[in-house]
DNA sequence: TTGCGTGCAAAGGTTTTGCATGGCA
DNA sequence: TGCCATGCAAAACCTTTGCACGCAA
């Protein structure tokens, strides 16, 4: 199957390499554009994310208030996870050494072997525990 | 605010800690009720399901696939973890001592405190990664 | 009897799909 | 020119909400 490179295509790609590490949702992914003043339908920005996804260049992780996709700069090693805050919403790409670790012995004393990239904490980040 | 002891608040209530420690969908509570020959609507599932969340009975988690419920019979001490595979769809609730000494890491060193009930690991389980 | 809880249906939000048209190669 | 990609609208889900009625206290 033949594919074609469209401007959209590249839009969406665009967008997403520009908020690298960042989650953005579908919604905020045409709403950027728009604001570039580009109209590109919703339909067709799930579909580019989707086969952004099964390429591999982007990752779609999973909320409790939907889903966001991320262009991942780096390699997203066994080091890495992602942590949303529940008052404030943000997300961001957490980075730790000691997650290593912590995944092989998930690995091999309880069998699972565990994908960083989906992965994710919930908690109160440190501006948010102050303000609390 | 008075409240009512419902037969259908029991119910779920029932249904959930029947299936303690794993964790189900609304959906899943109607179905499993109506085999009982128990008919409640979904609305009502959903209300209770919040209410006895608010109260701290039951942990909403929410994962690829839409949230899910879950009766904790433990305390959900910091310990604990989520893991949903990829692959069969299952989530198991996870202990690990390793988990304490990582959360108190992330919180001291990055400034995240993390919410156990909600953490969630994506990966494959022992018998997905078998026959991959 | 009072008013909370329920059921149904409708509404809301997000994501997917169908189909005719547009545009890349 | 072929056929993949797009856009729009409709559909499909999941979850929430409105409203009249039922039922616990």
């Amino acid at each position: 199957m033949a594919t074609y490179t469209t401007k959209q295509q590249k839009a969406v790609l665009d967008c997403l390499s520009e908020r690298a590490d960042s989650p953005v949702s579908a919604a905020a992914i045409v709403d950027a554009l728009r604001e570039q003043g580009e109209h590109i339908g919703i339909a067709t920005v799930y579909r580019q994310l989707e086969k952004l996804e099964r390429q591999g260049s982007v990752h779609k992780v999973t909320t409790d208030e939907g889903a966001y996709y991320q262009f991942c700069t780096h390699g997203c090693a066994s080091d890495c996870c992602l942590f949303k805050c529940e008052r404030c919403g943000r997300i961001v790409h957490l980075d730790c050494h000691q997650l290593a670790p912590l995944y092989e012995h998930l690995e091999h004393e309880h069998g699972f072997s565990i994908n960083p990239r989906k992965t994710m904490f919930y908690g109160l980040c440190r501006e948010c525990q102050e303000g609390a």
